[in-house]
DNA sequence: CCTTTTATATGACGAGCATCATATAAACCG
DNA sequence: CGGTTTATATGATGCTCGTCATATAAAAGG
């Protein structure tokens, strides 16, 4: 069938953000190429038009996640001085919310134990959305002026613990150890941070909306 | 053919041991069962001898990879003051050591992401083993008396914090970002915890034996 | 309207996997 | 020493998967 210019781009893209919710899910070893195109409406043998393998697809994928992430963080965060956005990523990423959303979450939470196993490319793509992830809060801590120590270094250190964290929430199956632990990094991260809510009722901005915001 | 006594025990026991390594190396969903009793010396089939399914194989496995990191942490640290051996834990977790070698590290790091995709039963194991891992943390943490918050709270939130770094250190395949993610935790959890090499230079006890000591 | 193009479909191949039924052989018991 | 026990071996089943060769059909262009 010979469709519109832009129809193979649209599956192509389409294909992408499903794979990006059934890596996130499923993990890179189970995101099967038969469901994928099943869930895109399609049959299996096409995705080779599409990707030259499967590990290709999964590089593109895990790219395409983190861009999002990127964009959805900066979206929500825009206009907020820098110790307010910086409390909103830490209250929208320790939740439980966003525990209970592997499919949309942080690829870094939701791989993190897979991504050793996968090919080089993919780690290098692994790779490249830490650093920019680091940098991003690292250009917000600079702002703030949080100079206990590096911005850079901090950046990092806050990054894992936000992320074990919710990774050992999501491991768990006890209920009240997965939220004590979310509670227990989060508030340990915004007092080092101080962006705790006792911190930020001293500046002026509106804090309401925040939570509404990140997914 | 009949074999002594103790003969199966053993066989079982040298399964789970190298079982334990696998799981930590391939993860739970690319352990085989075949490769498994290959690396025994055995073949296939008689697995089922010793195992009433594969997901059985991964829960005791799983507990005893737990059971031996307690061991380890116990003997190695046994004798010093509680600071020491808490400085001695994350300078052994949070290493370039520990990130190379998944197969014999701790099961927390190497499976978080893994984790949610098991059966409720591994995770069920999984949260004895954290548990027990906070528990053990927060008891030297409330000997040494860091009375900043409750000790079982600091426990689970340095537990998130070296768990994450070390996993992402894995993730990436950047070494210098590899060794910054490690480095820059190690730093931070050590000056929560007030057991930097500054801090237990201040006390007595000789701090030369032990890096050697953990693993 | 017919040819060419090309996105998707069909179908097949071979590999890897968990599981299980059954065979085998060796050592202990009598 | 011969029979019974039982840990392990053999072999098969049925499933899922990645990959690819080939077929199909619809739309655009002449």
């Amino acid at each position: 069938m010979r469709y519109s210019d832009t129809h193979k781009a649209e599956t192509h893209d389409r294909l992408l953000q499903i794979a990006g919710r059934m890596l996130r899910e499923k993990g890179p070893q189970n995101l099967a190429v038969g469901e994928l195109m099943k869930e895109a409406g399609l049959t299996h043998g096409g995705f080779y038009a599409h990707f030259k393998s499967k590990d290709a697809l999964l590089i593109e994928a895990l790219e395409r996640v983190f861009a999002g992430g990127r964009n959805k963080f900066e979206r929500a965060t825009e206009g907020m001085p820098p110790r307010h956005a910086l409390g909103a990523y830490v209250d929208f990423y320790v939740s439980t919310r966003h525990r209970d959303g592997i499919a949309n979450g942080c690829p870094v939470t939701a791989l993190t134990s897979d991504s050793p196993r996968q090919s080089k490319k993919f780690r290098a793509a692994f790779d490249a959305g830490v650093k920019r992830l680091v940098g991003a809060l690292a250009a917000r801590i600079g702002e703030a002026r949080i100079q206990t120590e590096d911005s850079q270094t901090l950046a990092a250190s806050i990054l894992s613990a936000m992320a074990g964290a919710v990774a050992i929430s999501r491991a768990v199956s006890d209920k009240r150890l997965s939220d004590e632990m979310l509670e227990a990094a989060r508030e340990s991260i915004k007092a080092r941070l101080g962006v705790t809510d006792a911190d930020l009722a001293k500046e002026k901005f509106p804090r309401s909306v925040r939570s509404e915001v990140l997914q």
